[in-house]
DNA sequence: TTGAAAGCGCTAACAA
DNA sequence: TTGTTAGCGCTTTCAA
């Protein structure tokens, strides 16, 4: 590799002058900017990204920070935040949690080492969960999919109850009444504002919900299993089931198949975010789709304004909610 | 942050002496150890990754290069080879090519660039294409999953000739004769591989493959939707179905439900690659799938071997493939 | 066993 | 408009 002193020897000029013309060229004379340009073209200049974080302090990567990156929807999520950061010119460390908080304030640690010029991050554990590790952080960052409490940043994220309120009013608007909720991990932003959205609807139309019947499935396909075995073989058992997301459904599906409980004959199901498989189950699961690549777009377009922002500037706090999208299928039909 | 100097101040020695004992400890004496160790901790030092890197040309970042992270092969890996990574303290960059090879070009640059410590290639394009690009990498690096002609490295993937002769024998076994095979992407290794062991198969079981029936769906849903539109409505249909991959056999499946061909009773279908969805499909589809965590367990250590080994230690190459696992469903019946 | 000093490749304040 | 110079924080000779 060819250095910048390469550079200055080549077009005669020293290297401060190489480093201006590259960082600055509208501080260089045109005959300067002109040699320096083909001394580095000649060489096959580029600059170190390592020399320059070092002296800047700053790094040209990013940290994307999820809670489990086999879910599809963060597996989608990446690729659209490494397709803008590459044209950004950044690359992205991937980290996965594991919803584990202890891992989380390691990568951070991590990433704060490597300063790293941005980090998007879906924060675990409860909304209520500590977050001194993420306040302190000291480059920009932006949370996603999962709010916290007592962290002023920006935020995208879908509007979590409005999913679950569309899948309810359509199956109201279908003629159900027992609906039950498999709900994701207790504690959870998403999970309680999937519930909220479930029971303020449920509500509204004057059937409010049997505590009985409204669980804890924790974004877990097991669980999901678990819980629609007993709710199905139960007394009273529900005409409808609301997954609280695809894995979650995933598992419901399955319990109903083995139980031989036909649906949408015997149970309608619909279920929260997408699920790459959709097309291929039958009946299809009728879902509230998050519209992911506008949330990376979104989420990418915030964390590059602070990141380009001049030092000092105030940027006011983003909070951005998208609608998500319902798509309807064949798993859900009038009760019998 | 606190530096070297802080710690060698503290611990009133020089910087020198405070980076020998975090680095060879064995060569400073005990007691200085004991004092630098002291002021180390009670300053909170940690050394500056960044400023390594430029002193020793190699951070502690690992570069993952796959064609497609929503694949979730690709994502399951990922999780594993982080979690080695992180276990040696180690952060890791991954990037998608979308299967273009210039992309595989220019995030090859950017890694070497960021004095990455080794690499974890899935490589893209054909087996015969253009390699110069990963021969004259610089820093350790492993193949995985595509094998590239012309690069002398160690590699690591699945038998994909025998995952298809499982499947192939299986079929064969059940009393099938026309079988149809939705191959990958031509000129792809995997693609070649998995076609290999299929036709190796049949004709080893004296039933050679009618060409006609023997497509290319190029790893992709669609096309293998398309292909088995073809294939199920044209005359003299396949009894059995093998899709080359797990998108493939989505597709698939997909075009038999729309066509109201029932499986197995019409149809038999069985793919490579496990599938998420695998346990909520009726029935469930019959595979054979590669070992993710074998694989990727695999390929950290032969990259980390690699790493730490001292500078000009020669290691011989290894090449491990390993062997899938057939997973029975009930997409796989004897012929009508 | 320890310290002084050079320097990795770059940026930026300051001087010319 | 350009050059000199002082570092960023660390590792590593080399000398003491």
């Amino acid at each position: 590799m060819s250095t910048i002193r390469d550079v200055a020897r080549l077009a005669g000029v020293s290297i401060s002058t190489v480093s201006l013309t590259l960082n600055t060229p509208e501080r260089v004379a045109t005959e300067t900017r002109r040699k320096v340009a083909e001394a580095a073209e000649a060489v096959g200049y580029s600059a170190d990204p390592i020399a320059q974080s070092l002296k800047r302090g700053r790094s040209r990567l990013i940290g994307m920070v999820v809670s489990d990156i086999t879910n599809p929807f963060f597996g989608r999520f990446l690729q659209e935040i490494e397709r803008h950061a590459m044209a950004a010119d950044h690359l992205v460390i991937v980290s996965d949690t594991s919803s584990q908080i202890r891992n989380e304030i390691a990568i951070l640690r991590h990433l704060a080492a490597q300063r790293v010029s941005g980090i998007l991050l879906q924060p675990t554990g409860p909304m209520t969960g500590p977050s001194d590790h993420i306040r302190q952080l000291s480059m920009p960052f932006v949370l996603f999919d999962h709010r916290l409490d007592g962290v002023e940043s920006d935020f995208v994220g879908a509007d979590n109850a409005l999913a679950s309120s569309m899948l309810t009013e359509h199956l109201i608007r279908l003629g159900h009444r027992r609906i039950a909720f498999l709900g994701g991990t207790s504690g959870l932003y998403t999970a309680e504002e999937r519930k909220r959205g479930f029971l303020a609807t449920m509500a509204a139309s004057g059937v409010p919900a049997d505590p009985a019947i409204v669980v804890d499935a924790r974004y877990d396909g097991r669980h999901g299993y678990e819980q629609t075995m007993r709710l199905m073989t139960g007394p009273d058992r529900p005409t409808a089931l609301i997954a609280a997301s695809n894995v979650i459904a995933l598992g419901a599906l399955q319990a109903c198949n083995e139980l031989g409980i036909a649906c949408p004959a015997e149970v309608s199901l619909a279920g929260i975010d997408d699920v790459p498989w959709a097309a291929v189950v039958q009946p299809r699961i009728t879902t509230a789709v998050q519209p992911i690549e506008d949330l990376a777009r979104t989420a990418s377009e915030l964390l590059m304004r602070r990141i380009t922002a001049p030092p000092g500037t105030v940027i006011d706090r983003s909070e951005i909610i998208l609608a998500p999208e319902i798509r309807l299928g064949g798993s859900t039909a009038r009760p019998a």
